[in-house]
DNA sequence: TATGAATGAGCATTCATTCAT
DNA sequence: CATGAATGAATGCTCATTCAT
């Protein structure tokens, strides 16, 4: 595998199982097994190697996206599996923005495009109602991050159900 | 003012401007006016800091709580100021609590709590919906830090009218 | 007990459990129970403290000494129990020292004291057999706070056989 | 020179010269002219290094022991020029095993191979009396420390001649 | 006497980054 | 492409000492 695919991938891996904090370069190189010096070589900076990680994962995933789920079931599914864990990545991001200017930048576009996207999921085209699902997602993937125990996927399907017929609602 | 109320209130300060990562004992100390080893001697360690900060701050919040609202604008205004503020403050000591095994525990702890205190504001007793509407107000929280413009106020409303009839769904 | 006692007693301990480098003012107050501004008030500095504690430990030491043996079981028990230890207090003197000038003088002061009473106890009259003899004693007490399995009586008392005889020797 | 090496030197130095208390890694680095974050780079930690330098040195040592002697001279002088400076620096590692559990160890491990060296070097092969000898040059190594002007020289000409005849006696 | 707040220097260690090879 | 030596700033923390009370 390419040197640039490993130092992403051990990038990756090392915010979700370690957190931001303890996501150096050198760690994240040991983890890929790969020089430390070449993150420099291929991402110019630490700053780089996170803005690129960012850039091509959800790149992907929005590319990713199923357009139609043949039940409510497959749909809940879909956002546990898929969803959660990158929310949770995106949390390590934030913590990391507030160091890293051009992170910020890159955080608030694609927090944008994963709400249209949750948005199309769940077919709400309201902003406000889509920006309160997508920060539903995002504080559950925070949550079971704290608490290991918390029910993810059963808010998950009151989150569905409950959006899927807000309209009927007054 | 006491010196140590003075720490504490600029690690809270240092944490919601700053990130957890600027969190060092020096600058929470330089925000202060406060020599940086008092914070090991009023506290021990970073860590006692944090989790005494954690511990004083949600105690009081928990206390605060107000028991009726004479309005639903009321409500959304108390949890508008008091929770998402909160909330931030909860999303950064998240990212410390890789690092800090006690702060995690009281994390947790608080977590649930939290958790409760919102269930019981909103006229919730379903464990999964508590969870729920609890992470989207977190959420919302940490996306106002990422993107500033995000329409945090009339997505409370949105969460609130919601959760208000959900009942009558189905 | 008098603080300042305690104070002393508990430095003694402190240098005999857990070496110099663990020695500090404030270790040594909890271990007597005592306010660590204490210190200075009695004893002026962190030397201060320790000085004191030279002289009046090997005073007494040397006052101490009784004057005649029945046999030479006793004398070797006698060794055993009261040199050896008081040797590691010194080797542990010796080490704070070298930041201690004060410290420094006292202590080539009470080696030659101890030397002395060493070639006195053994009967030895020869100035370099009795710093040969005390210098095995100390390094013995030395060894086997390395080693503890160190056969430290069974040397002495060896010691003891060699130096009564030696002149006989040739 | 390589850097290791400067370092390691600078460490024996520094023990040698200003006493376990004075050997930080900040104090070494400037006398070996390196940097100090190279300390880590090379052996990890403080402990590393004083550890790697405990091993190199006295592996050496063992290795350089020369097997006869044309007379009791030559004995005395090589263990006054070599053994002795050796002894002093293994009381500092003493002072600082304390606080280096693996320094510790390495230090238990090569006592014990000293005393054989010392005892072979002196034809000496009971334990007891091994230890004894060799904790007698241990002890006038730390006591030359204390008092420039103790006659380590005569003491150890005495040390050799009683021990060559000691089993001469009774 | 006794207390504990306050200070500033120093500690080992980690880190992102640079750069010669 | 890849390596690892080198750098200097920053981190959390410990310490002896001072001093007002």
């Amino acid at each position: 595998m390419a040197t640039r695919i490993k130092l992403l991938k051990a990038a990756r891996e090392c915010l979700l199982e370690k957190g931001s904090h303890a996501a150096s370069i050198k760690t994240i190189a040991k983890m890929a097994n790969v020089n430390h010096g070449l993150v420099h070589h291929y991402f110019g900076s630490k700053q780089g190697l996170f803005v690129e990680l960012l850039r091509l994962h959800f790149d992907t995933l929005l590319l990713d996206q199923p357009k139609d789920f043949e039940s409510d079931k497959e749909l809940n599914a879909y956002v546990l599996k898929k969803m959660v864990p990158n929310a949770r990545l995106f949390v390590e991001f934030r913590a990391l923005s507030y160091q890293m200017p051009d992170l910020a930048k890159e955080l608030a576009g694609n927090l944008r495009k994963l709400t249209m996207m949750i948005g199309a999921l769940m077919g709400i085209d309201d902003g406000a109602t889509r920006s309160l699902v997508t920060a539903a997602i995002f504080g559950l993937a925070m949550h079971s991050s704290i608490d290991p125990l918390m029910p993810v996927s059963d808010s998950l399907v009151e989150l569905h159900r409950i959006f899927k017929h807000r309209n009927l609602v007054e």
